[in-house]
RNA sequence: GCCCUCGUGGCGGAAUCGGUAGACGCAACGGACUUAAAAUCCGUUGAGCGUAAGCUCAUCCCGGUUCGAGUCCGGGCGAGGGCACCA
């Protein structure tokens, strides 16, 4: 064996061996338990980063340790292909997205492959493949044959210099990224899923699914959104026209003190009433543009006009004035809401500015409102007043009593109301899933047959900004109508990249199958049993894929309603950032790399410095790694300077894996250090020869001590790696170990041959426990250490619970939950026993004192407390 | 505003079911080796008092439950995240 730790030859004959063994390479055995492990595949942006290498290596420890533990293990990984960023880089480089998509895909594979991944790269996919995505398409005909896919107008962000859709992300002050035009809001035609059939289903399952953390199942929940209440209606009679304006409702208790109601822009009757009224349509008008943002939707002032009509009460028959409120969402529940200003914040902002009425109808606690000012609790719960029939009824009663009387008249009825929407697919670029219709002037939208799938996006093509630029290519365009055989125009919009990750996930069970898109094997693999991914897919992606696999089970191709049966969450990965404010301008940020921190003992402070100007720096604190704050670490750099066994250990020790890593270089440090000094106690070990068989009963005193520590170690490691999923404890655990075997060899080592064979036995129990872990090092010591097979071949050692075993155990003595000496039983002592041990024991006596004994707690093996 | 998570040494973190607070690592300091540095190895390291044995204080703050609370309960303060005119 080799004396100095060189990770660059270890880590090729580890991967070598794994490459060549075809290790990873999974396939079906019914006869043998299966085990699923599934790390989100990556967009190929170019590069890996921290966050990958974090995700994969925990998704990579849990399958080699399961695989160890005799589990037939599928660890598949892929390329989430479509998007964006793609199309960018060619309006950059004049490089069509396809070439730079799998450029990029060859190199981080390759990346992948020096961090020593045990992947199954026979079952690699790549979502931009026609291969692939035909089956996106295939789904989507069956979707619209079942009318889970439907078409309708919606609206896009239009840039009209560049004449081309902008996504959310592109639109920035409510102008277009490049061309600095203001965006222009477009309804045009797009398809939907319709999510929103299987929302009930979506939000109860969550009660049912332990294996996924409780936040995002708290998220998902928060995003469907379901709210029960009651849809009412206010009767009209306007112009002749009679009808009824309905409105949606969860507090229909305060429905007495209803004083106008507010439609959306979008409204039909302020459509309506816009008709002869230039001052209102403007004012819709204005409403319809918005603000751009999102956000600035919640904070912008309210606004409202009167429509001039009016409704009825659907109790008391009253007039109700209609108004166009700017904060009425057309989207959500009927569109139009009804006024209560004394009992919600919205209402009563509004109903103050346009000196509307407020009618407080909801006695709190017998509290006094002011009007004057909102205060919080007038939105609470509480007895009603001023409402007639109604006095005096609890929440609950009043709406039960109220909805009843509603229903008689016909005028409401129970509704539930979600916040989630169906799910628009339709996007107006060039690097995704083309959508798989045709349009014939003659028979309309029609659906491209099967047979005639795949519809293939041609991989040529160099967007220049200019819009989608599928519109200009007739190659694509051209095509007959499957219907009546006329000339027809292949659509070229594209579907959401969503799509395309919502069942990758099943087809690793089988990506060779081209004549379905699933198979059987997927019985076997599927559901997968841990899927691990970063928290910012919580919602999204984990909630369409959810629904994704409940429309195919309805078409029968799965069995199951949910597609991952534990989710693991990890946190992301930070790093110091430094940066100066200039007076003017904007902030300059620099790379840790090159600034000095030092400490200043006498001012207490870290001091910043840039290198290269002398100057000092601030601390930006410790964010997440990114390209603008300059503060993101490479790990190919890592891997070429440490190894990718470092670049693990380090990821793995520094923090327990779904909370934040702050990333250190001297951690790093550590993290090698810790390698090496194991290279060094196995190489010094073996240099002494092969050991002689364990003789389990001929141990000293201080043999079978090291022994008993070891197979602690064991249990931990084990514990922790399987059942905790904390492989900080787990190394932390493992380093304890060598410390201790560090220790005992400097005295006694092998003075008798058991001191060798204990020797040996703790080391492979240190380098088997951490081999899921740091694979490589871990694969070349285990030879080393004399073993002929390869250490991923060997079964997970079993714990010897007779090592555990020991003839006395220390307790601690606690008087009064105070700590005051250490003692120590025979184990298996009876209570009196340890009882009397502890108050015989002088440092006890001396806080017992002259105080009498009140009670005595013993925790067997633990701990004795005297209350005195 | 609503929902969720989290507050422990100089720092990252440990303490798993209410039972020895600070494992392990980093940094710092002292020492060995070296012409020197790096690397490596050994030691010290929560605060205060004490020559020492040891004692007292200490897990964001205030209260509670308990023989015993970092851990459970109530209230507050602070940080992070999700949703947000959702009627």
């Amino acid at each position: 064996m080799q004396e100095r730790y060189e990770p660059a030859a270890v880590e090729a004959e580890a991967q070598q061996y794994w490459d060549r063994n075809r290790c990873f390479e999974a396939g079906e055995d019914s006869t043998r338990k299966k085990y699923y492990c599934l790390s989100m595949f990556p967009y190929p942006s170019g590069r890996l980063h921290m966050g990958h290498v974090r995700n994969y290596t925990i998704g990579d420890v849990l399958s080699r340790f399961m695989r160890m533990q005799g589990r037939n293990v599928l660890q598949p990984m892929g390329w989430d292909a479509f998007g964006l960023p793609a199309e960018n880089a060619a309006m950059d480089n004049g490089v069509p997205p396809a070439k730079w998509t799998f450029d990029n895909i060859s190199y981080m594979k390759a990346q992948l492959k020096s961090l020593g991944f045990a992947l199954d790269w026979s079952r690699e996919l790549t979502t931009c493949r026609p291969e692939y995505y035909r089956w996106n398409q295939w789904l989507f005909l069956r979707m619209l044959e079942k009318g889970i896919a439907y078409q309708k107008t919606g609206v896009v962000n239009w840039d009209p210099a560049d004449k081309t859709v902008l996504a959310n992300e592109q639109v920035i002050d409510g102008r277009g990224w490049r061309t600095g035009a203001l965006v222009e809001k477009r309804e045009i035609p797009m398809y939907y899923l319709k999510i929103t059939a299987y929302a009930e289903d979506l939000l109860d399952a969550l009660n049912q699914m332990p294996g996924w953390p409780d936040r995002v199942r708290a998220m998902q929940a928060n995003w469907i959104g379901k709210s029960v209440g009651v849809r009412l209606g206010f009767p009209y009679d306007i112009d002749g026209l009679s009808g009824v304006l309905h409105a949606f409702t969860t507090r229909l208790d305060t429905l007495m003190g209803v004083t106008f109601c507010a439609v959306a822009a979008e409204h039909p009757l302020a459509t309506h009433a816009a008709l002869g009224n230039g001052k209102l349509a403007a004012f819709i008008e204005e409403c319809k543009r918005g603000p751009a943002i999102e956000s600035e939707l919640a904070t912008q002032e309210k606004k409202g006009m009167p429509t001039g009509l009016v409704v009825r009460h659907p109790i008391s028959g009253e007039a109700v004035p209609v108004w166009v409120g700017n904060y009425v969402l057309m989207s959500y529940g009927e569109g139009a809401v009804m006024g209560v200003p004394a009992h919600d914040e919205r209402d009563f902002e509004f109903a103050k500015k346009y000196h509307l009425s407020i009618k407080p109808v909801i006695d709190v606690a017998g509290r006094e409102y002011s009007l004057h000012a909102w205060a919080p609790w007038y939105a609470e719960h509480g007895r009603c007043i001023n409402s007639g029939a109604y006095d005096g009824l609890e929440f609950q009663a009043a709406v039960e009593t109220i909805a009843a009387d509603l229903s008689r008249k016909g005028l409401g009825e129970k509704q539930t109301t979600w916040r989630l929407r169906d799910w628009g697919i339709s996007r107006q670029r060039y690097w995704g899933c083309p959508i798989p219709v045709i349009h014939c002037g003659v028979c309309g939208t029609v659906p491209v047959p099967d047979e005639q799938l795949p519809v293939v996006l041609p991989v040529d093509l160099v967007p220049d900004g200019s819009g989608n630029p599928l519109l200009k290519n007739e190659a694509f365009l051209a095509v007959t109508c499957p219907k009546c055989g006329g000339k027809g125009r292949r659509e070229t919009d594209t579907m959401d990249t969503f799509v395309d990750s919502s069942w990758y996930f099943l087809r690793f069970a089988c990506p060779d199958n081209d004549k379905a898109m699933l198979d059987s094997r997927v019985g076997y693999w599927a559901p997968v049993d841990q899927y691990i991914g970063g928290i910012e897919h919580a919602i999204l992606h984990l909630l369409y894929a959810r629904f994704w696999t409940r429309f195919m089970r309805e078409l029968g191709m799965v069995a199951f309603k949910e597609p991952f049966a534990h989710l693991f969450t990890q946190g992301m990965v930070l790093k110091e950032a430094f940066l100066r404010k200039p007076e003017t301008g904007r902030v300059e940020y620099f790379s840790p790399a090159d600034v000095e921190v030092t400490l200043d003992p006498t001012a207490q402070r870290r001091i910043a410095v840039l290198r290269s100007d002398g100057q000092e720096v601030e601390s930006g604190g410790v964010v997440t790694m990114s390209k603008s704050k300059k503060n993101g670490v490479d790990p190919q750099a890592l891997v070429d300077e440490f190894g990718a066994d470092t670049a693990r250990l380090f990821t793995m020790f520094a923090a327990p894996p779904e909370q934040t890593l702050e990333w250190s270089d001297e951690g790093v440090q550590g993290a090698s250090r810790f390698i090496k000094r194991l290279w060094k106690a196995v190489h010094d070990h073996v240099k002494q020869g092969a050991p002689a068989a364990l003789d389990k009963a001929a141990l000293s005193e201080e043999q079978r001590t090291i022994r008993r520590q070891a197979h602690q170690t064991l249990a931990k490691i084990t514990d922790d790696i399987g059942r905790r999923r904390t492989f900080n404890t787990a190394i932390a655990a493992a380093m304890e170990l060598l410390n201790a075997l560090a220790k005992a060899s400097h005295g006694s080592r092998q003075n008798s041959p058991q001191d060798g064979s204990v020797m040996q036995e703790a080391l492979e129990i240190v380098v088997l426990g951490l081999s899921p872990i740091i694979p490589h090092v871990t694969h070349v010591l285990w030879h080393a250490l004399g073993h002929r097979t390869a250490l991923i071949d060997e079964p997970w050692m079993p714990v010897d619970s007779a090592a555990l075993q020991t003839a006395s155990i220390p307790m601690v003595v606690q008087v009064n939950g105070k700590l005051r000496a250490h003692i120590t039983v025979a184990v298996g002592a009876d209570e009196g026993t340890v009882r009397a041990a502890a108050l015989a024991d002088p440092h006890v006596q001396k806080f017992l004192g002259a105080g009498e004994i009140r009670k005595v707690i013993i925790v067997p093996g633990k701990l004795v407390n005297i209350v005195v």
